[in-house]
DNA sequence: CGAGACCTTGATGGCTATCAAGCCGAGTGG
DNA sequence: CCACTCGGCTTGATAGCCATCAAGGTCTCG
């Protein structure tokens, strides 16, 4: 089985930096298990348990936060190379759910395993926070843009960051890629309404900026939509500590 | 033992586990110095450049975001015994500052060696860990505030958050805290404008749930306010991967 | 063919921003 | 000592963004 090209957490993490050998050697000592998951098989309790984290390898998922009254806020996306339940094995919060948005393929590892191997071996912990960093990063410009920005500025960002990831993780091209979501999707994770998206949609279609058809994103004036949204991909960047 | 009290890292580690004499002896290691600084210093600079952060040892501070047309997020208020400027530090979020909001005392060390640390001593590095993933969740429950609570439930659930950190760093009681905020911080934190800020605050004051007056904070009734806001501290809680 | 998930559009209303004005207290300088 | 300024707080009036309610359309699938 030639093991080191399905390593997703060597693949993952060499993202962040060229990794040695010997350091994809040592990675290669934490156990890995490829896991295949339909749309109706939560992913919240799969991990939490034995505190094994996943690294997505194919299909869309996503975290959210019931509220009491039921309403949902979808904390983010994850696409193929994406780290996936990692935020509530490390911190303790409730009411945090996972779930697939597709079929998807998921490798399954145990958190203290890889946190081993990064004991071990200084170059990798310093990549595996880079993930974890650039995760913050993500939820913080999610915060921002929940927080200060109307519905189209916010809407325009948003199908701007999946695109450059999308494309960053081979799947896809930034400024036409596929995309499983429903506006309800949307919504909870813009913070309004479904009814609301749509007409931003249209609104967003109308001016020649972003069309969403039949699960397929197009961006077709991408200097313009970056403008409205003020989009910087900056925070998206990679960054090593030492 | 009073050698343990100046250490501002082992103050901030014990917190998520008890260390040992020899964790103590390692964390020792890392060399610290104690800075003080008024509110017209930016901290923003000050780490960025020699990949120092901080802890905060005194007085309150907190880190923003601008945005293109001049309007602000406030990504997070830190207290006494948080950590400071270890998101810009880790990744590259541009137009990030971080500005004390009153004098402040900080302890300055470099990430490098406190990783060095974690790297001899996995245990502190599931220490350290524990306190990036806190203060993710501190910032998760933002996103939720912000995205799924109106203005009443969002500001209850900030100041009921505030009360239990400062709480637990010892700088008074959830239900009764000097906060040295103005209804413009409140705001940009909140997502909201400070003149509703300023509503909002009249009428949870009339309906005799929480008082703000001269930098100070009573909560009148904690029950039905919690209930208010659906909050659940459980988010704020250490927890430690192994 | 019926059901269900998702999308679309119109009408209405409410929550919150914005504009405008004034108040208060603290610091400052004439 | 007192006007002056400035930051912060407060309140009223108005407007607009977006939620909600309601209804119907389209597509897929059993």
């Amino acid at each position: 089985m030639d093991q080191m090209h399905s390593n997703a957490l060597t693949q993952k993490l060499s993202k962040f930096m060229a990794l040695t050998a010997a350091e994809i050697e040592t990675l290669a000592g934490v156990a890995q298990r490829k896991l295949t998951l339909s749309t109706d098989q939560g992913l919240s309790q799969q991990g939490q348990a034995n505190s094994a984290a996943f690294i997505l390898t194919r299909g869309w998922a996503f975290s959210y936060i019931l509220l009491h009254d039921g309403s949902r806020q979808i904390v983010d996306f994850r696409v193929a190379g994406d780290f996936l339940g990692l935020r509530g094995l490390l911190s303790p919060m409730s009411d945090l759910f996972i779930e697939p948005l597709t079929d998807v393929e998921v490798t399954e590892f145990q958190i203290g395993e890889l946190l081993g191997a990064g004991t071990k071996v200084p170059r990798l912990m310093s990549a595996i926070l880079a993930g974890i960093a650039r995760d913050q990063a993500i939820t913080v410009e999610h915060l921002v843009s929940i927080g200060r920005r109307g519905a189209p500025e916010r809407t325009a960002h948003f199908f701007l960051e999946l695109g450059a990831r999308l494309e960053e993780a081979g799947q896809g091209r930034k400024d036409n890629y596929a995309c499983p979501l429903t506006q309800y999707h949307m919504a909870d994770a813009l913070g309004l309404s479904a009814i609301h998206i749509n007409r931003v949609l249209r609104e967003l279609r109308e001016d020649g900026l972003l069309t969403f058809r039949k699960g397929e994103v197009f961006i077709d004036d991408y200097d313009q939509l970056s403008k409205l949204a003020g989009f910087d991909p900056g925070y998206l960047r990679a960054k090593t500590v030492f």
